[in-house]
DNA sequence: TCTGGGGTCCTAGGACCC
DNA sequence: TCTGGGGTCCTAGGACCC
């Protein structure tokens, strides 16, 4: 018996539940996004399979994705659809003798003691399959980093072992940015160094690293080239430390009238949010994207908490006043901060290590 | 082809206090 | 005249992830 981190993720998942609800769409190419319709300023939140083959891919302008495919099935986003989805996939999952770390709708670290992680990774995909319909793969690895990465070698519905034994050989003569948290800004930062690939990176020079990226991020970013992570796979519910509404307009706005009554209306969207989760906020923040494209964040501590809706808009208000207008806004977007103080620690009871 | 929405964490500078 | 060093709070910005 040994212990192993499990990564599951579903595949393609919005997709395959918007599938699950409509039989007919099996095999079509179907883009989930916005309100579902193509000509909106929204983005692709996931493709099918069928639809990537067309080169239509998360994160693209709807707009573009009709372009290339114009016969796809274009459907809005149903959170709350989605969100079920995830809870039967969650329940299945935790009723294996397993700690289930849920890391959003659809993925998941299960943390085990087994002889054979192939085998309990095959039994979760069929548990899963069998009470939802829906297909996940499995990343296996000796701590959090590894079976993360490992997952996207067993896609589609396969399984992948990354471990320390094979670190080397499957990641090594990859780009940083193959690397979970090493993004493309800090990819091209460290090319910059002279350091492309994850080998590279893993025999870097710590000083300069810290030089660079932080004393902090610098050392963190060699650690994770080595293939270093958190084995803990722990139960305990995440708690939120802030909660936010944003809206992108389908017109620019420009004045200033229509401006400050949208911040009002998402500050007290927000404020359900705040007295949904039980704490108040302690302070508001409020984004602006100018037309062309540029987004500026200004925030400010509360005179004193609160979850009332009334005063989470005069605040944002106060914060909105302190932009530099003068150009179209085409996103506005309220956010409000909970205290870390108020977050009691909870017994990890359910820790496994 | 103009570029969503909801989150988290780290860094750094200035204010302020001792 | 010139003036240390440390600690904490507040805020802005950057980067990343799903």
């Amino acid at each position: 018996m040994a212990d192993w981190v499990l990564h599951v993720d579903l595949d393609q998942f919005i997709a395959a539940v918007e599938v699950l609800r409509d039989p007919s769409l099996r095999g079509k190419p179907v883009v989930v996004g916005g309100n579902g319709d193509p000509t909106e300023r929204a983005v692709v939140a996931t493709a099918s399979y069928e639809a990537r083959a067309y080169g239509v891919h998360s994160g693209m302008p709807l707009r573009t994705a009709f372009k290339k495919l114009p016969d796809a099935v274009f459907l809005p986003a149903d959170h709350t659809l989605y969100e079920a989805a995830s809870a039967d996939v969650m329940a299945v999952l935790r009723s294996f003798p397993v700690v289930v770390e849920v890391l959003g709708w659809d993925e998941a670290f299960v943390g085990a003691t087994v002889d054979d992680p192939f085998d309990l990774a095959r039994s979760l995909q069929a548990a899963v399959l069998s009470s939802t319909g829906l297909h996940c793969s499995v990343g296996i690895g000796d701590n959090k980093l590894r079976a993360k990465l490992a997952t996207d070698f067993g896609k589609p519905a396969g399984v992948f072992r990354l471990v320390r034994a094979n670190w080397v050989e499957v990641m090594g003569h990859r780009p940083t940015s193959a690397l979970w948290g090493i993004g493309t800004k800090t990819a091209r930062k460290l090319a910059e160094l002279g350091v492309a690939t994850v080998t590279d990176l893993a025999t870097a020079d710590v000083d300069v690293l810290a030089a660079r990226f932080g004393p902090r991020m610098g050392p963190y970013f060699r650690s994770v080239a080595q293939g270093a992570g958190d084995t803990v796979v722990s139960a305990t519910p995440w708690v939120v430390k802030s909660r936010s509404h944003e809206k992108t307009f389908q017109q620019d706005l420009a004045s200033m009238d229509d401006i400050r009554r949208e911040v009002v209306a998402l500050a007290h969207q927000v404020a359900l949010d705040v007295v949904t989760e039980g704490r108040p906020a302690v302070r508001v923040g409020v984004k602006v994207r100018f037309v062309p494209f540029f987004t500026k964040v200004r925030s400010m501590k509360l005179p004193a908490p609160t979850s009332s809706g009334p005063e989470l808009a005069d605040a944002a208000l106060v914060v909105l006043g302190r932009f530099d207008h003068g150009r179209p806004v085409r996103l506005l977007g309220v956010r409000a901060e909970f205290s870390d103080d108020d977050v009691e620690p909870t017994p990890s009871s359910s820790t496994y290590e």
